[in-house]
DNA sequence: CGAGGTTCTTGTCAGTGTCAAGATAAAAAT
DNA sequence: ATTTTTATCTTGACACTGACAAGAACCTCG
């Protein structure tokens, strides 16, 4: 009963099934969604037994928690993105955040409302908290680089920001998701400078 | 049908089971979330049998969106009771709406979390589809009455408005729930301000 | 080859949501 | 007033879930 890689010898039982594990459950995220979400049903797409994952992530909890660390991960990667393509300025730079970030909610809806929106991940536990403090330090520096430490203005991006993302993952605001990819992406940006603070004098 | 109006004389076995699984149910998402959320835990609360609340509700997508309705209730409730304090002109009236929306979502996080971030809830069914609508329209009212009917305005008002409830409802935006009341609301208030449509000429 | 430890399976338990069937009480019909 | 009907609630069952315990399969290292 071998479950074999073409190209590397098989080590364990199963080769790696924590990374196994993490993608499923990524899976089960994306198609069941959190409140379906079902630790028995991710060991059955890992083609293991009910009882697998309990040794690599200890509890769903635990499975939770590394899936939102993975997102966090994900997330920064995808304002990252974003900014690599936008012009150099620091205003530039903070809107091509705010799409990377709306792009994220868009692209994985589960996944986002795991990390925002769920009691089940543990914060305080690594990597969870370590993902997750990166993300909002990057958001502090870029408001930083705008010349703000205010947290207000800190507080105003984000919630913009976050506010955007949630609202359009979860299927609410259909006008902006009428639009197609460009005029969204410029109707978001147009929202998110209007709480940038104001340029430098 | 009788939506449960000062009836005196006890009807049934339990006189009126109805609206005592809905206190039950808020009780129940209010202590221990949507997460962990039973229906059989709720039919205890309530001193009743497991099966119970299924002649009344269907199963517990019923018992759920009878519960986000009566939340779309107070949803706008709070926004109504903010507004009744501010000036009569629209702008103040929008940035009190705003306020209401994030005192119902400090107020009742785990029903806030169930009509904006669950897919339990079924908004296709009344009266859930009506009450939300109503909140809906109560928005598209406020920023038409600061003389816009863009769509990008509403989205800007309800997004932002809606990013700083949730942020707040989740324990995200530390610095913002260190202040007290007042500032916070002064704070909220500031944020607001920078989306709304510029004044009328 | 064999000891030790990790990885995974099997089996079990309490708990959940839902369905079916029966019991109980109110209401309606005669 | 008595019977029938209907709505309300209970009991019991089933499949499913997360967690735990004990054992089997496997790798590593002596």
């Amino acid at each position: 009963m071998t479950e074999t890689d073409a190209d590397s010898r098989p080590r364990y039982h199963h080769g790696d099934l924590h990374a196994a594990l993490l993608a499923a459950g990524e899976a089960e995220l994306a198609e069941a969604g959190i409140e379906a979400f079902s630790l028995r049903s991710v060991a059955r797409r890992a083609g293991v037994s009910h009882a697998a994952p309990a040794h690599h992530f200890g509890d769903v909890q635990g499975l939770l928690s590394a899936l939102a660390a993975e997102g966090f991960r994900l997330f920064l990667a995808a304002q990252m993105a974003r900014q690599k393509q936008a012009a150099d300025d620091p205003r530039s730079q903070m809107l091509a955040a705010g799409l990377g970030y709306v792009d994220f909610a868009l692209a994985r809806p589960a996944l986002f409302r795991l990390m925002f929106s769920s009691d089940r991940p543990v914060f305080e536990t690594d990597p969870l908290c370590s993902t997750s403090e990166a993300a909002f330090r990057h958001l502090e520096g870029g408001v930083a680089a705008l010349g703000s430490k205010d947290p207000l203005d800190i507080a105003a991006i984000w919630a913009t920001a976050h506010g955007i993302a949630d609202l359009l993952a979860s299927g609410r605001l259909k006008p902006l998701m009428a639009l197609g990819p460009q005029a969204r992406d410029a109707a978001v940006a147009e929202i998110l400078r209007r709480v940038l603070p104001a340029p430098s004098p």
